[in-house]
DNA sequence: CCGCAACGTTACAGCGCTGTAAAAGTGGTG
DNA sequence: CACCACTTTTACAGCGCTGTAACGTTGCGG
């Protein structure tokens, strides 16, 4: 337990609290038989400092929250190991914080800074607006994740969804496949991601001269496998001719992956398959699904770091970092190896 | 920011510090008039209790750590969702730590409490011996989780796993499977939990008088999901003959699924496959992973209970918590639906 | 051998809150 | 109306550490 003070360390040295912080701290200007002696009596003593007297000492804590809708999605646990690795590198800690994505809970997010809980936060929102955004992250240390929509005044760290989408789309093409279809939408949902991701998706038809009807956008009733499996054998029942599925992330991936091994259709020799967020679910379903990869890492440092420089003090405007990110390979839509094949 | 303190309020309000502190506290004694009055100030002020200021005063933090080997790890991720989502039900907060079941790092875990930082762990040890373990737990509030060798000093919440993998086997062999095969140890691991889900997968075995040369049990190079299916692979190239396979973890799970689909093996028809853990991989693969479930809800609520009771001063001897567990029967090993089938 | 830097060390006032003990108020009784 | 038993409010001393400012100490040039 805490028994050992600073100043029991000190009366044991005889030398002042001040001494002994300053050699815990690795302070350069102390003399080196003194740091010695007081080395000595923190290790006779078994001392530990209290972590809370220093973070009301200094008004500092530490730490930074990361809150997410789900920490136990496999994107969301990916990256915050990520940032809780880099943060480490830093001396910071992370706070884990789940929002269900309510508005209430999103709201309470920036409240643990305002009660001096942690330095700053790391947010990925989901249902507040705007404008509450930018109202909300006045004077508070906040980078945002995602894209969801961002007041510009905020820093802000994403990849480039349209750019992805678009490429992952030509990946689809240059293995023949002549009519995706894109599995994007959820009935009711107000994302920008999705938006953004069916840009890229159609940007690149367009580029290739394919011509696809709106039929061609599936629509799942919620975010799970399950409906996403539903989606698909809807359009299969209807009848929908479609040689390739874009995935808005992995979840609607396995579970299209799901639907077609059910009916014994091919992947990716039927049907290809191109996944989203590169997580767990990808990389170990068979077959192992293409998916386009968040280069996960320049995220977490990205956003850990434009946090760490507004806490640091930095009050300029908004940054908005766009991150890299490639498309995982795999065997739902693998590379092309010899001339584009027909599908 | 923290900026107005409960000096200001109380100056505001003309009050005492305290009385501020009694209304925000919800204390009963206090005048419903001047408890309105109070909250006015509190109001007009936007005034936000400083946590580290209240914590260096209580000496209690709000907060307790969970350690474990990996926080990205599905299972862990799936825990540590319900033990937060509990956690903030009792008014606590959850900080996790990832050990990488690194010595050090595990032992670094309690020096978190020694320091203030939480006011308990709940802790996944690997690689900590058991007498460490005793050691290093002595006057810290401590629940130990998993199979991992613990001493009887020390809370520990677990699953029965040697009725679970007793229980899975006897649902493999009720499918009508005779030459199950265990996909379980690694290469030079040690754990524990290993032993006691290979005993429970024997017991099954011999209560049922199957008796099985020790090639039945696979070794895996490593804990991913490419050693199992390296393992699977080696296996079968040897020639072994068997239909059904109980493995250790999900991951190796989806591992020997990959292998068995890539020689176009029909789950469950030829091979049946139980998983353990029940984690999006299992429930997500296709076929659908039949596999060992812990009530992660009960193990989160038991280990932070008896947490929260040491850390309330319990000081009682080591409580040792057996949690329900199932399995969550899915398509890689279906219920039986008429008499048990021959594979 | 004095004066002045730069170095080393110390004393002490907070950081913002809560627990304690005591003071002040309230009302019921005889 | 004095007294007692509560209830309500207050003053103030910490919780354990760090920042500041000030106070020794050295070492060195002149």
């Amino acid at each position: 337990m805490g028994r050992v003070r600073l100043a029991d360390v000190a009366a044991y040295a005889g030398v002042s609290m001040k001494t002994v912080s300053n050699v815990v701290h690795d302070y350069p200007h102390v003399k080196p038989e003194m740091r010695q002696r007081v080395q000595e009596a923190i290790d006779a003593l078994g001392y530990r400092p209290n972590v809370t007297a220093r973070r009301l000492a200094t008004g500092r804590t530490g730490m930074v929250a990361l809150a997410v809708p789900e920490i136990d999605h496999p994107y969301f646990s990916e990256l915050s190991r990520r940032i809780a690795e880099h943060a480490a590198s830093r001396g910071y800690r992370v706070l884990m914080e789940q929002t269900l994505s309510e508005p209430g809970a999103e709201r309470a997010v920036l409240r643990d800074r305002e009660e001096g809980l942690v330095d700053g936060v790391i947010f990925h929102p989901v249902s507040t607006t705007q404008s509450e955004l930018a109202r909300l992250s006045r004077d508070v240390p906040v980078v945002l994740l995602g894209e969801a929509a961002i007041p510009l005044t905020v820093d802000h760290v994403m990849i480039d969804n349209v750019a992805a989408a678009r490429e992952a789309t030509e990946h689809l093409l240059s293995l023949g496949a002549r009519r995706p279809v894109f599995l994007a939408a959820v009935e009711g949902d107000v994302t920008v991601s999705t938006d953004r991701r069916l840009e890229g998706f159609q940007d690149a038809l367009q580029a290739a001269g394919v011509r696809l009807p709106s039929s061609h956008v599936l629509t799942a009733s919620d975010f799970s496998p399950q409906a996403s499996s539903e989606a698909v054998n809807r359009a299969l029942d209807a009848g929908l001719d479609f040689d390739a599925i874009l995935c808005r992330d992995d979840q609607f991936a396995v579970g299209a992956l799901s639907a077609l091994h059910a009916r014994g259709i091919s992947v990716p020799d039927e049907i290809a398959l191109v996944g989203w967020d590169d997580t767990a679910l990808s990389r170990f379903a068979y077959p192992a699904i293409t998916s386009v990869s968040p280069d996960k890492a320049a995220l977490a440092t990205s956003a850990l770091d434009l946090l760490l420089e507004r806490i640091g003090g930095f009050h300029g405007p908004g940054r908005h970092v766009i991150t890299p990110h490639t498309l995982a390979i795999r065997e739902s839509a693998p590379a092309v190896t010899e001339a584009a094949r027909p599908l």
